[in-house]
DNA sequence: CTATATAATGCAAATAATTGCAATATAAGT
DNA sequence: ACTTATATTGCAATTATTTGCATTATATAG
């Protein structure tokens, strides 16, 4: 077997599962695994392949996986943004969580719209602030690094005393049959009042988020009301929650 | 399963969820939370992630930078912050206003700080959120867009049902005679608040401001314990204000 | 403060990469 | 075809990396 047919036969291996073992590789063609490094150290030369201790990746992988200068998915996230902002008309009060979907959200509201948001994530309400017309009421409480959010008692209390028309929840994980889970138990707490205090609950999840499972509990599926994500609403993705009574946007 | 592919789970677990825990992740892909530790310790050294206590957190969650570029006499706003920052010992609790002065004095908190702070100001509390060992309480209510700072029964209702060691309190004009004044109403009723939450009071003030009035008075002078300026302590501008028994820093 | 959990460090075993060398294969020129 | 020069391949010894474990330090929570 020549030198280049093997190192062809490497790249359509990379290519076909992005990342290849020098042990595999060796023992399918039957050489040594020096051979097979050589072959990588020259097919890296060429900007093929990127070697890593073991064996090789795809370099598309490779700059795929290390370079989220920004928002992971944020053209899904504001896809989402933009379904989910033609749910709120003029004088409604809507409630939101926090989190990056939901800072998109925040970016695309029309500078027209007359509306109050409550809410207690400090970077929402910092964009939030940027338009004219939206009247905000902060909810108070502790302010939890991580999520930078608002939790506590106090801020439950103030969700309680509040009747809104519209809920928007950030979505860390939705499942057919697990429904939508979350792994801060504060947080969980917030949105489980968020929900209990809202006529109608949307749910921003990107779809790698769908049929994943985090160790908390948020609420059954029928707790939301419509889900919003950057797919369309008959994508066989979203099949299973479709005929759970979900309704896709 | 190879380094980088590990790498790139974390990531991706990362960028889904906001953080994750070395435990977990560990168990999820059955090496030893050494390895992990070490993965995000190479994580860390690119920027990628910020490990925190018991795993990492997404850098953009700990970054989020705010620019306040046109600052008025911030130079003077500096200095102030650097002698109001010295009467803050660790354990206290202490409400602040907003304001330019407070960001500064926001800005140059030690990193070593442990206190609580009261705050209802959003700019304000976007840099007391930089600082690791400061618990934040966010006062929730109406913001007002003006001010950016909440307000309202329900923020007075909070400051009331408190005892802070130390309110610190940007100061809009103070004068021998008519004491401090404001010209918003809603802030005025905050400040006064705080002002009766709060063992001490120190007023900050650029030295333009002194012997100047506003529309509405907030307090006489004797509610003032500590006033700071850029100035020094006994600089003649600050004669009358200390002979009515200011206490100038 | 104490108990527990997490982090950092050094060490050892396992695995992989590198290098020099010898054997073999390939290519080129006569 | 024969010889020589060059390239390729496999092997062994050396070196570097990775990983898990034990120990000690540090941080967090009650």
């Amino acid at each position: 077997m020549l030198k280049k047919e093997r190192q062809a036969y490497i790249l359509q291996k990379i290519n076909l599962h992005n990342k290849i073992l020098s042990g595999v590789i060796s023992e399918e063609m039957s050489v040594s695994q020096d051979t097979i490094r050589r072959d990588l150290a020259e097919l890296e030369q060429v900007g093929k392949v990127i070697k890593v201790h073991g064996g090789a990746m795809s370099p598309s992988f490779h700059y795929q996986t290390w370079s989220f200068d920004d928002i992971y998915a944020r053209d899904a996230k504001k896809e989402i943004a933009r379904k989910a902002v033609t749910l709120i008309e003029d004088g409604m009060v809507v409630v939101t969580t926090g989190g990056t979907t939901i800072i998109e959200l925040a970016k695309v509201l029309p500078t027209n719209l007359k509306a109050t948001f409550f809410c207690g994530s400090v970077p929402a309400i910092c964009e939030y602030m940027k338009h004219p017309n939206i009247e905000i009421i902060v909810i108070g409480d502790k302010l939890s690094k991580n999520s930078r959010i608002t939790v506590g008692h106090q801020a439950i209390e103030q969700i309680r005393s509040l009747r809104a028309d519209l809920c928007f929840l950030g979505i860390n994980a939705i499942h057919p049959e697990f429904g939508v889970s979350d792994n801060d138990w504060d947080v969980v707490v917030l949105k489980k009042a968020m929900i209990k205090s809202s006529q109608k609950v949307v749910g921003l999840s990107i779809s790698e988020k769908i049929n994943t499972i985090q160790p908390i509990q948020l609420c059954p599926l029928d707790h939301i009301n419509v889900l919003v994500t950057e797919r369309t609403p008959f994508d066989p993705l979203l099949h299973d929650l479709r005929k759970k009574g979900i309704q896709p946007l």
